[in-house]
DNA sequence: CGGCGAGTGTTAAACGTTTCAGCCCTCAAC
DNA sequence: GTTGAGGGCTGAAACGTTTAACACTCGCCG
């Protein structure tokens, strides 16, 4: 591969001038750049990015540390964060972690010999996370989806609880009374909030809160289907069930359809995340839409943000989540 | 940060002596490695990967340029690119193209720059796409999922043409004999490769191919919904259909039960791919599945192999694909 | 006792850029 | 004719590594 001195050596220029001319970084005269662009043309030139990044100190890259980019609300925030990083001039290296602490930790170490110029971590929910996060020596990092509790940091997550609240009073006005819910993990926060806003909802309408209602799943399509099981066993089941996300929902709806039940007719399901397909499913799901895609910009945007001033003070962004009304609600039969 | 300078002057020893203990490429006595390794722990010693990139002319790192990371298809070939890449110690670079011919050559570009060691590459249909592959200046590139021709390069894809056979023979074994065909686009090789098993399949069972039932869909879930409607619109619709991909199958069950038809008992319809979902739609989809993790992990592999040695000859890797029977066919009411 | 090889350490060049400091012009002003 | 200013270009240091080449010390053998 051509060099820049090589470059030079066809232009009769010093590679300082061609530096210039390459980075428009200081005045040169017409006749001179035109020399050198077409040695350019003539050695096919490609600038070392890793030369430039040594001297520099910057590598343009930042990295994305996700439990796992199949994951289609991971896939869709990593999205919007590789297209919006690109048009801020930042190419992203993708890591995931399965929530696995210690490759989360091994990762970052990788990322910080690479000298990304930043991080956005999607940090699986153990209490040692924070640690990590501080880990960085000085590297700037933005947290996405789930809150940190006890450490400063940019911040980017969906305003869950609200999410759920309208989730449960969307049910509530249909004439539910007997209301599920299919929760998630209790460590992450989305869950966390979710699961509250349930509850919360659920006491505000001077409902008693029934515990055998409420079912741990692991945002997982089976746990949804599992909870679901265990929720149509019981001598009461309940006639709607708010699920923590769409994954859960699209189990619990299978299930339900398994055993003979018709949705919404018989039972109403409900979701969170509004993924691709929900909205093809049978029947289309009603869920509450996260904004996914505008997850990864927003993420992308404050890390260059902070990028460019690290002293900045930290920001959380709270998105605004949203009730998408499908089908697979409806108003009970036997209320 | 700490250099390996710092390490070396708290250490008493050379630059040298701490570079053969980090990466262990000479023997060192253990008095002096004990100095270095306590000394890399006191100053928090980080090696700077960029700088051992620009001097040893590597960069451990590949580029993968996909359509839409965010697909669920290609979400899951990547991931298995990105868990192969990983623990044969490269990092992957993700770049999406949303199959523009001209994003595609600038992240090409863009990567050679950062002096990638090789790229996966899974190019739009586009007959310059060809060009493209060829224009990395010798960086090694593997192509997945679409064959292109006229060039030789490592190739990773599916048997999409046996896919196809099978699927259609599944549906005359059924006893179906009106089938009907939703397409992709016809550049890209997959897409054409399930087309012609599904034309060829038909012949070979004696039945005349009736144009009017294969109908040109675009891969999107929406276009599925459009094709069935087309096909149900028909003077004699298909009893059965065979879609080209997953996300048209579940367009076409969504259309059809919006038509007040079941599935599978008023008509069959049959997917590809076998995408997580397609597990949990409603009804669960019957469908052929590709070895999309497999696909990543392959191309990973072929693509550090040729990293290692350049002039090796070049591989083709056809994948198999599988009739996965689930409950989204059946034999027709009415043969 | 001279010399040789093995073992262990250091010196310094090289990787391909960017950018500071300085040099050489030219030209205007006096 | 001298001076000063400023435009345009170059030389070379620096970024943080790796590694070839060399230096020193032993122990051993002829």
């Amino acid at each position: 591969m051509a060099t820049i001195e090589d470059v030079a050596r066809v232009a009769g220029v010093s590679t300082a001038t061609v530096s210039y001319v390459i980075n428009d970084t200081r005045r040169v005269s017409d006749p001179l750049r035109l020399r050198v662009l077409r040695a350019m043309e003539e050695t096919n030139y490609h600038p070392n990015n890793v030369a430039r990044s040594l001297r520099v100190g910057q590598t343009k890259t930042i990295g994305l540390i996700i439990p796992d980019s199949a994951n289609a609300f991971f896939a869709e925030v990593g999205r919007g964060l590789q297209d919006r990083s690109h048009s801020r001039g930042f190419s992203v290296i993708l890591c995931n972690t399965d929530g696995d602490p210690s490759r989360e930790s091994a990762y970052i170490d990788l990322l910080i010999n690479k000298q990304v110029d930043g991080l956005v971590f999607v940090a699986s929910g153990d209490n040692a996370a924070s640690t990590r996060v501080a880990s960085t020596h000085g590297v700037p990092i933005v947290v996405v989806d789930r809150h940190l509790a006890g450490i400063e940091v940019d911040e980017v997550v969906a305003d869950n609880l609200k999410g759920a609240i309208m989730a449960t009073e969307y049910l509530l006005k249909l004439g539910h009374t007997r209301i599920g819910c299919i929760t998630g993990l209790s460590d992450v926060s989305p869950s966390a909030d979710r699961a509250k806003g349930y509850r919360q909802t659920m006491k505000a309408a001077g409902l008693e809160l029934d515990e055998t209602l409420i079912i741990k799943g692991d945002f997982q399509c089976r746990s949804g289907g599992f909870a679901m099981q265990t929720l149509l066993a019981l001598p009461s089941p309940p006639t709607a069930v708010v699920a923590c996300n769409d994954l859960m929902a699209i189990g619990a709806i299978s299930t339900a359809c398994a055993a003979g039940l018709r949705v919404p007719q018989d039972v109403s399901i409900i979701g969170f995340d509004d993924i691709g397909l929900a909205a093809v499913t049978n029947p289309p799901l009603t869920t509450v839409a996260q904004p996914k895609y505008a997850m990864g910009t927003v993420a992308a945007d404050l890390l260059v943000e902070r990028i460019r001033n690290p002293q900045a003070p930290y920001r959380r962004w709270l998105l605004p989540t949203e009730l998408v009304i499908r089908q697979s609600c409806a108003t009970p039969i036997r209320p």
